[in-house]
DNA sequence: GGATGAGTGAACAGGTCTGTCTGTTTTTCT
DNA sequence: AGAAAAACAGACAGACCTGTTCACTCATCC
């Protein structure tokens, strides 16, 4: 039922990130050197010059496609978001059965996430929790992000009838992000379980009011 | 029996933070003044002459007291973890009523920590998020601030007879974290609420089982 | 085959960064 | 009051930072 057939032959770079994808131009790989970059070593904390050794580009040409570190540091996000959106829906498209199960099953792609061994942490909630209060770019570009998911947890949430799916959706997410930041603090990719389990509960008491 | 007469008319800084504590020798000044750089504009984004600025001191008093910025850096998350967590536990201590309503409780305390206008989300969240890989010291702070937590809860799980307090604690870790992401990024104290009314959803359950 | 446009390498400007050092002043303890 | 410890202001070193500029290469396409 689940597509494991595939998933373990190449693993050079993450799937759910855009470093996997092979860069052509200059733009993409100036890209993915500073999506990896940043990523792990953090936003401020990583130079343009490390950017552009990684890529292998002039810094002429850095600043030719981008006009300023910031400007560099949305894109990488945007392009991130993008790879990580493309993978976890192409994910759960493939997951059979009800609102319920494919609701169930986003845990378990959330824990494949999770278990890569180049799993940082949500690169959105990292760079609001750097930032924070500076540049509130970087929180937006994160809210048009989630905004995918919450929509498609909105849906789940109406298909199933859900008395207020609203609070339901807020209530997932509360859930992803626990399961996100407890795996990555404690290396520990089964938090995806802890919070499939409370989710299971959660459809339980639908299930029960609408009875 | 406490001073809580007192709390309500100098609200120049968040309570729950070390902010507020009267700085009288030149090392509390410095990591009174660190802390909430810090946690505003990003650990790596703040740099050591902005410190010395805002607490009013020499350079060279800085690194009598701490060797390095990331010695600097630890001091802060634990001196700004026993702020909170003395704050936090105060409040916990005043609920009344049995495990579940201390439980219960908590997530208000959350909300209210989430009220202040200066939350700017856990502070040993966002150090992770922004050093992640680089340091491991962070994390291990950052794992001894939230075994207090840990603590706590599984105590009540135990109080409570919960049936498997280990998966218990677990799924009240995601509780907790899941609310201070949402809260921080959505600007929106109440999903504290949201959370709460999961963990009831929880406490029901335990109770079913137990019955 | 010559123009065009993208990319290169390297130097440079002007700041800011961490961390050190010196000499002076203030506080504190006896 | 006098000694000792602590904090002060500020200059300094050396590295690193972002961003600019310039002259050059090389592929592609008309």
């Amino acid at each position: 039922m689940l597509n494991d057939t595939d998933t373990s032959c190449a693993p050079p770079a993450a799937v759910w990130s855009m470093s996997h994808t092979e860069p052509k131009t200059a733009r993409d790989r100036l890209i993915v050197a500073a999506s990896e970059l940043f990523c792990h070593k953090g936003f401020a904390a990583t130079g343009i010059d490390t950017v552009i050794d990684h890529a292998g580009t002039a810094k002429a040409t850095l600043y030719k496609h981008f006009h300023s570190k910031t400007e560099l540091i949305e894109a990488v996000l945007t392009a991130e978001g993008e790879a990580w959106r493309k993978w976890f829906f192409g994910q759960l498209r493939e997951i059979k059965g009800g609102p319920q199960d494919r609701l169930l099953g986003m845990f378990d792609v959330l824990e494949t996430w999770f278990s890569h061994p180049d799993f940082y942490g949500c690169p959105f909630i990292n760079a609001v929790g750097e930032f924070d209060t500076e540049d509130q770019v970087f929180r937006r570009v994160a809210d048009h992000h989630k905004d995918f998911l919450r929509t498609w947890i909105r849906a789940i949430a109406i298909e199933m009838g859900a008395q207020d799916p609203q609070e339901f959706t807020r209530a997932i997410v509360v859930q992803i992000d626990g399961a996100i930041v407890a795996a990555q603090h404690a290396r520990d990719p089964s938090f995806a379980q802890s919070a499939k389990s409370v989710v299971a509960l959660l459809l339980d008491q639908e299930v029960r009011r609408a009875a």
